[in-house]
DNA sequence: CGAGTCCTTGACCTCGATCAAGCGGTGTGG
DNA sequence: CCACACCGCTTGATCGAGGTCAAGGACTCG
């Protein structure tokens, strides 16, 4: 069977890979700020004229790359992956379609991690110098890519918290609520999706081994709190397990 | 005895408290952009108007307080702790001078961890709005805020990694490392320095408790890789810290 | 249909948490 | 000025959550 993402763009975006438009994208409410006047909006057009495919499995750039571009995902989902010199790694995000991608990469000029494809994805390029120069003439849009980086901050600093202070148990708990919190925002179930990513990856987020993960999982079917069959995942209790 | 910041401000800095000059500053390297001319300088200069004095385990902001200013660490040091609602505390880093504080505040208008002084120590604040304004007309500054805030990133990256990736004796050497080097940025000694937060802040910070981060201390004095005593910690062994 | 991946489950072990005791330095009140 | 209380730190003994190792099952893909 084909990889078929569950959350893909509308068909008549699909068509338009040359010439994507921010103004008529279904993710402009997660992406953009809410504000912009249609002028806005042609100039961000002109900015963000291309897309780019990446296969499963495959990198939307790798640790060391020289940092041009930030991206926006379109369809499908990615994780980020930081290595340490002796091997160890460790999954830092996932991205899922409107998540931004590349803001790492500022500091230093090269992106500090590797961003993998979890299935066929589409991203949005959008070449940095460039948003810069059209942050320095356009407000709104300026604190928008301010809010992203620093949500960015927030969230990592979440994720501190789960790491440095969670149980195993808690943590995946906190893993599927947020997923599903996502999903939600963007018109999608809240409470039934597939993980793109497999156990492993979860675990490796979540600072644990992937039959720990597993056997949290089996956990929570067995108090009722989610149903769990592979990568599909509906969630019964969502109070129950925010409660764990 | 009083508290006396080994890592203070030059004095004729600290009498200037009503009016700090970036353009004399001798964090200047640290908190700046390197290319600005003494027009800019003097901008921020104005921008830049006021200082405040932090006492020993007061708060700069607290968790939901109101957005506005972001502000950099003159002298004297902060931690930043993030709470969870069951009250799960994660001390999120630890902030010398020339480090920002309250990045993570742009992105919801309010403030997402409380910044808790140390010891007596003194920030200078920047509003926020006027500095997105002035950004839009001195591109070295906007890129360094970029810079600064993506900084912020990496650094939380690594956190996770640490968190999800490391055993108790690997986190206490990463530790006293990265606060080795950035005492050496700032042109103090690499080898020899005081550390202002307990056992207990540095076990939050790190993931594990007080009683473990003590034992690590206790490991390295006898494995002769540094010698602590108490709050004063000298790195005897640097390479062999690196690769325990 | 067979190979490879991914997932689940069991048995055992280890690292770090927890509990507990004691020490040294500091600040405070008599 | 001393006695005492408190706080932060160290160290030992014990325990348990999660890691490790191993076996087998379910799916996917060529």
């Amino acid at each position: 069977m084909g990889v078929t993402p569950i959350h893909a763009i509308a068909p008549e975006h699909a068509t338009h890979h040359g010439t994507p438009r921010c103004s008529a994208c279904s993710l402009r409410a997660i992406c953009m700020p809410p504000e912009l006047t249609a002028d806005e909006f042609a100039r961000l057009d002109a900015l963000i004229c291309t897309t780019r495919p990446i296969r499963r499995g495959e990198a939307l750039y790798r640790t060391g790359d020289t940092f041009q571009s930030i991206y926006a995902v379109r369809a499908g989902s990615f994780k980020t992956v930081v290595m340490h010199r002796d091997g160890r790694e460790h999954v830092t995000g996932f991205q899922i379609a409107g998540d931004p991608l590349g803001l790492d990469g500022i500091c230093a000029g090269k992106q500090n991690c590797d961003a993998i494809a979890l299935e066929d994805s589409v991203v949005c390029i959008i070449p940095f110098a460039q948003l810069e120069a059209i942050c320095r003439e356009m407000k709104p849009l300026q604190h928008h890519i301010y809010q992203l980086m620093s949500g960015e901050i927030v969230r990592e600093s979440r994720q501190m918290l789960l790491l440095g202070t969670m149980t195993a148990e808690q943590r995946v708990a906190t893993f599927l609520l947020n997923l599903s919190k996502r999903f939600k925002a963007r018109g999608f179930s809240s409470a039934e999706f597939h993980l793109r990513m497999t156990r492993e990856e979860i675990g490796c987020f979540l600072g644990m081994k992937l039959e720990t993960v597993s056997r949290m999982f089996s956990k929570f079917q067995r108090e009722q709190l989610v149903q769990a069959n592979g990568k599909m995942v509906r969630i019964v209790d969502p109070e129950g397990l925010a409660q764990v």
